[in-house]
DNA sequence: ACAACACATAAGCACACACTTATGCATTGA
DNA sequence: TCAATGCATAAGTGTGTGCTTATGTGTTGT
């Protein structure tokens, strides 16, 4: 189940914290460890989950990994979101009615 | 830290089946029980878990606990999710728009 | 008053998880 | 060719998590 391992993955802090960074722009494994004082197989470890979680996506480029986000999984999030709606504060209430053509 | 308490109480699918359940519909803790084989004390850990994130919220009627969604944690999970609106599909592109007013 | 009920909490246990160190595997540049 | 580099994986360890059984606390109806 793709959305467990979704929520799972965005459970950890440092995760998260991987995640933002490459939002901010596709980089490589090692780039990413800069001012984020973790080992390099931890790091491996968390851009694992959050493959596997299809959060975010690589492409080798030689001895290089390059990381970027996957929409795919935030897309997951955006529709777990949606379905409550309901009980989204009324100021984003313009919100509702577009995200009800989402569900098609 | 409430964002991840939020996203810890959500990586639980039992956890996530007992907010959706509650989604339909405020009830209480022996109602959610009903058709989904889980025990009183496990119910009680998960909603003291949910409560926690503030993602529901409980309200007291004699020997009853009557719980219902707080709008509060799902806010916190539409404001994580509007930071990266810029990777969302480009079939909702038109939320990109009202999200930036969001922000403020 | 007291039994039944709704729920919370305590304590213990098996397992998952995030880390560590060690090592393996390609790729690159000299 | 070979040392250095970028990254992945294996194995072990401490801690967190979700469950269990047992018990406590407050409320209701008789």
């Amino acid at each position: 189940m793709i959305e467990n391992d979704i929520f799972k993955a965005l459970a950890d802090p440092t995760r998260r914290a991987i995640f933002d960074k490459l939002a901010s722009g596709a980089m490589n494994a090692s780039s990413l460890r800069e001012g984020m004082e973790i080992s390099q197989p931890a790091m491996s470890q968390h851009l694992s989950v959050l493959r596997n979680a299809r959060l975010v996506k690589e492409e080798r480029q030689g001895r290089f990994v390059n990381y970027q986000v996957d929409p795919a999984g935030l897309n997951v999030v955006a529709h777990w979101l949606s379905k409550y709606r309901a009980f989204w504060p009324e100021r984003i209430d313009a919100l509702k009615t577009l995200l009800k053509d989402m569900d098609q």
